[in-house]
DNA sequence: TACACTTATTCATATATTTCGATACAAAGT
DNA sequence: ACTTTGTATCGAAATATATGAATAAGTGTA
């Protein structure tokens, strides 16, 4: 954890997931589910473009991966350990 | 995980950490560890109202507490468990 | 009180992010 | 080819964030 580059690396995986709708997205999709992107931004009650933005911004940052069925693209995630970021937020929450 | 409410706190929490430097700073806390602004500082090599303004996120955002003892200010993670997050995102940069 | 040391805040500027509407692109069916 | 459905991208406006320089504020000591 010393050197910048990894510093940076780790900054930007952990701004894309920083995100309510990101981290509400990250939640969906875990324990392996998949969810193509009118099946979240419905779920959420966001915009379609929102939605994609933010699957995009997750994706490149490499925190989801996709795959395409046909008309749907279905995301996932690509490591799922990051879960626990998740679980891990929601405890220190509610603590005294 | 479904309110809106607590979305924004996680997301705030986990904003707060996002950061190189901030992430350089939480690391540095691990283990109990107990530092100064000024320590901090001159170890990540950045200015020490940078410093400061980070130190000032973090435990804005409940990430660290801090105790003064005499000159100094010391700052310590709120939540040990908190070092996960950056040990979580460590190893998902080094899988292939 | 005066001074040095440590930490916090303010200000201005630069840069990045979020959102929405509009539009473009892609796949499948008619 | 045309239409429908699903997804991605663009453009613009609003908001948020990061940084450095300067300064203020708190603390201990001579």
């Amino acid at each position: 954890m010393i050197e910048l580059k990894k510093l940076e690396n780790a900054s930007e995986m952990l701004k894309a997931i920083a995100h309510p709708m990101r981290i509400a997205i990250v939640d969906m999709l875990s324990d392996g589910k998949k969810l193509s992107v009118t099946e979240i931004h419905e779920a959420l009650k966001i915009e379609q473009a929102v939605a994609s933005h933010h699957l995009s911004i997750l994706k490149n940052k490499g925190v989801l991966s996709h795959e395409r069925m046909g008309k749907n693209c279905y995301y996932t995630l690509k490591h799922p350990r990051l879960s626990q970021i998740i679980i891990c937020i929601d405890k220190c929450q509610n603590e005294i």
